[in-house]
DNA sequence: CTATGGCACGGATT
DNA sequence: AATCCGTGCCATAG
């Protein structure tokens, strides 16, 4: 069902392998994260050796995962997209650094007066000097919120040095002062704040839980939903939302989010997204970067001392170390079938909707998980696992949900708004209908009225030259940069 | 009378 | 089996 022939190894534990494989494929991959993480503290039989370079095809690990590049064998598939990555390739940056930069930087960021620099100087000490460009480079690339939108691994790209270790660096850049600075998204920032802050006074325990899963539920304001989320009456989260109103601040170059301002700001954003897709701007037929974010980096394997101690084990003990040793393999075994899949899965989604991917909404092909099922030969209900939750960077730079790229009619909605943006008179619905009737698109009046609605468009009559926009709070984008290009879907 | 929104149905998708 | 989506019909607003 997952898969028509699987390894013999794998049939072993038919059931338990499939069930493990497909709630690892539910997982984001921060949610995979704590699995891991969990695990790894739990059972002495997992190891997790860190290493820039895979120790089977010794080929550097440009982001952290069980090594991608040797676990599947697509990396020389002949379709289109990359599904890793060469780090030689040279990123033209805002700056340019060159090979005198070490002494030159320090300088450099010194003349600006800002809250780079007022970052840096506070961490600067604590950093390898080998570190302080990529820091650099990150205090730079902040945007007016203090959150950093470039993602890591065009940092890593351009530095030539692991994902893991810018991660190391924004690490530290999220500790100090405005405490989560450098963050990708306000979630992430907010999680620093809290861990920061639990250092010094009492937490309540599922502010955490909260932030972290929570998320899209804490933004919408809704004591109610977040009590049930939590599991927990509306007062009280409603208590515990003013805590984290008070004391988390999702845009660190904020100030404050005050008291009265909560409605507006918080954009519901994801977390991070699970697959990144970045593509060399400048060519047209560019090649497209496919990277699947791995929660860990290094390589999870079953230690093999332990399955060395295994013979030896003392009378009483042998039956748990033996599962140990099973649910370490097994563990193993799911997180390479999961990560297949997605690879997989990912690389046929790349590969179709390609000019989505560059050029935006609007040439989303439609597509169903069915389709895609069929081709992969997987059972769609594994697609849909796979798809669900997950978020996707696009190249330029918006975190959307994967779901979107099988949204049917995306596509057409997107030309309508163009439509609409360019009409020079107000368009009555029958209207549109024609003029996409003539781009090819058909449908029927009242889906355009559908439409519309779906996307706050004012019926033609009351949008006279002005345009007003609402917008719905419960899609996951990244609003901030997101308006620009589209309206909210 | 025309343009829209509501309700509901049937087929497709999950 | 449950849900989502496009559409048609009809009532209502302008």
């Amino acid at each position: 069902m997952l898969q028509q022939r699987q390894s013999p190894l794998l049939r072993q534990q038919p059931t338990a392998h499939l069930a493990q494989t497909m709630s690892l494929l539910e997982l984001t991959s921060g949610e995979l994260k704590q699995k891991i993480d969990a695990d790894l503290a739990s059972n002495p039989a997992l190891e997790l050796i860190d290493v820039r370079r895979c120790p089977h095809c010794h080929r550097p690990q440009i982001a952290p995962g069980a090594c991608p590049v040797c676990s599947s064998r697509l990396k020389d598939s002949q379709s289109e997209p990359i599904i890793f990555i060469s780090p030689t390739s040279d990123f033209s940056s805002p700056r340019n650094y060159d090979s005198d930069r070490n002494d030159a930087h320090d300088e450099w960021i010194a003349e600006v007066q800002n809250l780079p620099t007022y970052v840096f100087r506070q961490i600067a000490p604590e950093l390898d000097t080998a570190d302080r460009p990529i820091a650099a480079f990150i205090l730079t690339s902040l945007d007016e919120d203090g959150l950093l939108r470039v993602p890591l691994h065009e940092i890593a790209l351009y530095h030539h040095v692991p994902i893991s270790r810018v991660e190391e660096v924004l690490r530290t850049v999220q500790r100090s002062d405005p405490i989560g600075v450098g963050s990708q998204t306000p979630q992430s920032a907010m999680l620093v704040q809290l861990e920061v802050l639990a250092d010094s006074r009492p937490v309540p325990g599922l502010c955490y839980k909260a932030v972290q899963d929570g998320f899209n539920i804490l933004t919408r304001k809704s004591p109610e939903l977040l009590g049930r989320f939590l599991g927990i009456s509306s007062a009280e989260a409603q208590e515990l939302s003013d805590f984290i109103i008070q004391n988390l601040n999702p845009f660190p170059a904020r100030a404050h989010w005050g008291e009265n301002n909560q409605k507006a700001p918080t954009p519901p954003v994801y977390q991070h997204a699970d697959i990144i897709i970045s593509a060399s701007k400048d060519s047209p037929d560019t090649q497209l970067v496919v990277e699947i974010v791995s929660p860990y980096s290094g390589c999870l394997r079953v230690n093999p001392l332990f399955k060395e101690a295994l013979h030896q084990a003392p009378e009483d003990k042998t039956d748990e170390w033996r599962e140990d040793y099973e649910r370490a393999n097994l563990l193993v075994k799911c997180l390479q079938q999961r990560n297949h899949t997605i690879v997989r899965l990912v690389e046929k989604l790349v590969f179709h909707q390609r000019q989505f991917i560059l050029e935006g909404e609007a040439k989303l092909i439609p597509m169903t998980r069915a389709q895609l099922a069929k081709e992969l030969e997987l059972h769609e209900s594994t697609i849909s696992r796979a798809v669900s939750n997950k978020a996707v960077q696009l190249p330029d730079q918006r975190i959307i949900p994967m779901s979107r790229m099988f949204e049917r009619s995306l596509n057409v909605r997107t030309i309508m708004q163009e439509i609409i943006k360019s009409e020079e008179h107000p368009l009555s619905d029958a209207e549109i209908v024609t003029r996409l009737g003539s781009r090819g698109y058909h449908v029927a009046r009242r889906t355009v009225a559908k439409y519309r609605s779906l996307e706050g468009i004012l019926p033609g009559r009351l949008r006279n030259s002005k345009k007003k926009k609402s917008r719905r709070s419960t899609m996951p984008i990244d609003a901030t940069k997101f308006d620009q290009y589209i309206q909210p879907v």
